[in-house]
DNA sequence: GAGAAGGATGCTATAGCGTAACAAGTTTCG
DNA sequence: CGAAACTTGTTACGCTATAGCATCCTTCTC
């Protein structure tokens, strides 16, 4: 069964207005790309699209279907350096604990990702807290740590999903 | 060549005596399992002790390799049951962003790990913070966000690679 | 101790995730 | 144009992990 390109996916809010969210993403990609020298190419714009098809994590190998089956499709490099040069650009991030991809919504500034992954739906939704980055920073420096990188994932089920479990599939 | 199946890796303090550090893992992981009616069976101790082999994350097929490699040795199935008992009893974490294993040192107190994983001489160092423990609860709740699991790795450099770069292998 | 039940391990095969290395095409810029 | 840099295509392979079934071992019950 084909899918629309653009859905919210099964985590969405009923009233999120998803095809102006994917517009928007790939509105704001465009232009950092041309702010930055980058080339927004067509694949990489195609993978963009791909990985915004919802609010949840893709896989690399999800995507790499859905360029195209065809003889001559696309084949996992391909991907890969799709998705590492929208990682470079902060235009995707990856989830280390399901070894997927979700678009960022504010790739202007430059920042980590931290995500509340939920179980049932599978949204995702990325946060920011002053908060987590103090205590981090506190616990690094406590220890003479210099920080590089930093993965933040906490799964669990998110609201939507505790009052009204999603449909069976 | 073989390596002594317990030293403390590169990025162990230098007066660090693991030969104790690994004999007290083993012990308090009987004593839990026993309190627990959990078998710690001979395999799944020995890969407990090839996971503490140092304070670095080690491989699922680094423990394969280690366990032996003569006809008949152990085959990835066995070795993932083992990991999977080991962290089902809080024995050892697994590092999401490393696809690698780390021993735990206080697996008395069932907890999420958080690790400060050192990319220059592969050191992992597990902390506990209130402050971070509370940023991600917060979070949760003012999202309504039911929190069941929570990955937290940073990586950087530890304060000892900061001043004293290993040395080249 | 016999027999049953549950747990642990052995084993084959295969699925899923990711990259190395090299070839060929494209864009940019002097 | 021609060189340099970047992007994509392609093959092959390595690493990570699990499904599913067979066998063995421990424990419990009678």
């Amino acid at each position: 069964m084909p899918i629309s390109v653009r859905t919210a996916g099964r985590g969405a809010a009923p009233d999120h207005d998803h095809e102006r969210c994917v517009d928007d993403a790939l509105g704001r990609a465009a232009t950092l790309c041309a702010r930055r020298g980058a080339r927004l190419t067509d694949l990489r714009r195609r993978v963009l699209e791909l990985v915004w098809q919802g609010h949840e994590a893709v896989k690399a190998y999800d995507v790499l279907e859905r360029l195209g089956s065809a003889p001559g499709a696309a084949k996992p490099p391909t991907v890969y350096r799709a998705l590492d040069f929208l990682m470079a650009h902060g235009l995707v991030h990856r989830l280390e604990s399901l070894n997927a991809y979700v678009g960022c919504p504010r790739p202007e500034r430059s920042h980590k990702g931290r995500f509340l992954i939920c179980d049932a739906c599978g949204h995702v939704a990325e946060f920011d807290s002053a908060a987590l980055r103090a205590a981090i920073a506190d616990e690094a420096q406590e220890v003479g740590f210099g920080v590089r990188d930093e993965t933040v994932e906490v799964r669990g089920v998110c609201w939507r999903c505790q009052t009204a479990p999603p449909a069976a599939t």
